[in-house]
DNA sequence: TGGCGGTGTTAACAGGCTGTGAAAGGCGCC
DNA sequence: GGCGCCTTTCACAGCCTGTTAACACCGCCA
């Protein structure tokens, strides 16, 4: 079902183990910045087994260097940056959108996490950590960032007036956002992710909310409301969200047809505005 | 009550899978991917009685090996993966879009829970958990698969002039919906799949409202009717329901006659206008 | 031919499901 | 601590559906 999504993905198929140096299925290019030697180390040796291309480095190189590296992920301890830390951080993360960077260091101040994370930070690890969380962050945050520069490449997704951006977590219609809340995103997109398909109430609440949905729940109802809302207010001409009595609801990007859209049927549209079946205009 | 699809499931009997007996109705080819040997151990007794084909694995084998398995379903502890438990679910959700997987594992957050969800996964069930529990949800996890992938595999299912889609729980006729109710599309489907087969009234009741037909309830017959009613006005030109007096339906596409088409029994109609209690046809 | 049981057809009703608006509750931000 | 946004819950209205009943029709049989 969101196979179209793997399709684009630029990873070769076969998914095997671990020997080998050459670059490998689920593989990544990454750099860490850090001085601290024993942590490098422990990290490399792990790099290595997975068979990740990895280098590392003590101070923050140009950026045209980081640039040329190709890197899908960058690991900065700013402490051995010094002052320049922040700005560092800021630069890198401005000029190389598509890089995951995280951030794993030290004991550190909720407002420094913040600011870090503010500047463009992926992700913040507190040392001492196990590699294998900070190689587990760094997948997740290669994952997102893949995804959002996929979404870059084959462009936005359209489907009718609207815009889906995955790396804004927005829909937008004729270049203005629809303003959608995070879930009502989440919603919008799994609903478009499943390609006309009609999706049960209890299938969205999972998917999104991550738990069964208790009997009587109404919460995608409503949901379901305020993104047919948000959505008619940018794209009047268009109908969305299909509800499939009993069952649940589907995603179809659908003209409406004139008379609809001026008022709402505006004397004798004994049907359904999408679908119906005209026997004369059939036979 | 959908048995039916059993009908379509394909397993080759060669295997090199455990020797257990012949699968046999309703059983399905399943595999386990966890450390926890309790759990593992306790869940396999519980399936070997029921007659499914069962592997258990402690690590990610190769995808192309889950492949050769032809299985149903599967059941993964992502614990058990390590940093690429995310990886590889992942890449089994979109490499075997056909295959139920259910992720069975100890107390989660619901960001993690979201997440493989949404990577693929159809189902999360929080150890520790009953294996009646882990079972029930396979069965509905690869019922709910197997549908989609049936449909996905021979495309839709094409009769007549119709067009039956189970993802949209819907028929068509050239290319707009019969906007059956989703009673009347189980009806539809259960006399479709019966394949020309002749079903009793009380049989398609006892599959579709999922128990007995209170003796003189007609409510088959209303919804037979209503289903006639809308198929002919989405595609005229055919007969699709043919009734068997004193037994019950049958479901056949069948080209109507030209006199039929145009005027309903001109004078002398020659023949039953809907090929109706023709119990010689049948035989 | 008339009676009888099975089926076609229609309409009305009750209940369940969904749409909708608003209020209450949470949560993060300032 | 106050504030605003988002989420969730609630209540009510309206629509859709499944069910039942009633009547018309058809084929079979005496």
């Amino acid at each position: 079902m969101r196979d179209h999504l793997h399709a684009v993905a630029s990873f070769p198929d076969s998914s095997e183990l671990p020997p080998v140096a050459s670059p490998q299925q689920g593989a990544l290019r990454l750099a860490v910045i850090d001085a601290d030697s024993g942590f490098v180390h422990v990290l490399s040796k792990r790099l290595e087994g997975m068979g990740w291309q990895f280098r590392s480095l003590t101070s923050a190189p140009p950026l045209d260097e980081l640039v040329a590296q190709r890197l899908n992920a960058l690991i900065v301890d700013p402490t051995c940056l010094g002052a320049r830390g922040w700005d560092f951080l800021e630069q890198v993360c401005s000029a190389l959108p598509g890089l995951g960077v995280l951030v794993c260091t030290g004991r550190s101040t909720v407002a420094q996490r913040v600011r870090g994370l503010r500047l463009g930070a992926d992700d913040w690890v507190t040392k001492p950590c196990h590699p294998s969380e900070v190689i587990a962050r760094v997948e997740a945050v290669a994952r997102r960032r893949r995804r959002a520069r996929m979404q870059e490449e084959t462009g936005p997704l359209v489907v009718g007036e609207l815009e889906i951006r995955l790396d804004q977590f927005q829909a937008f219609a004729a270049g203005r956002s629809a303003e959608l809340t995070r879930r009502e995103f989440e919603v919008l997109q799994l609903l478009v992710d499943a390609q006309g398909q009609v999706l049960q109430r209890e299938e969205i609440y999972q998917r999104v909310w991550g738990y069964a949905m208790a009997h009587g729940d109404r919460s995608v109802d409503v949901f379901v409301r305020k993104l047919r809302h948000k959505l008619e207010r940018s794209s009047p001409a268009w109908v969305y969200i299909h509800t499939h009595f009993g069952i649940g609801y589907r995603f179809e990007a659908q003209l409406k047809s004139a008379a609809d859209v001026l008022g709402e049927e505006p004397a004798a549209p004994d049907r359904p505005p999408g679908a119906l079946a005209d026997p004369a205009t059939s036979a």
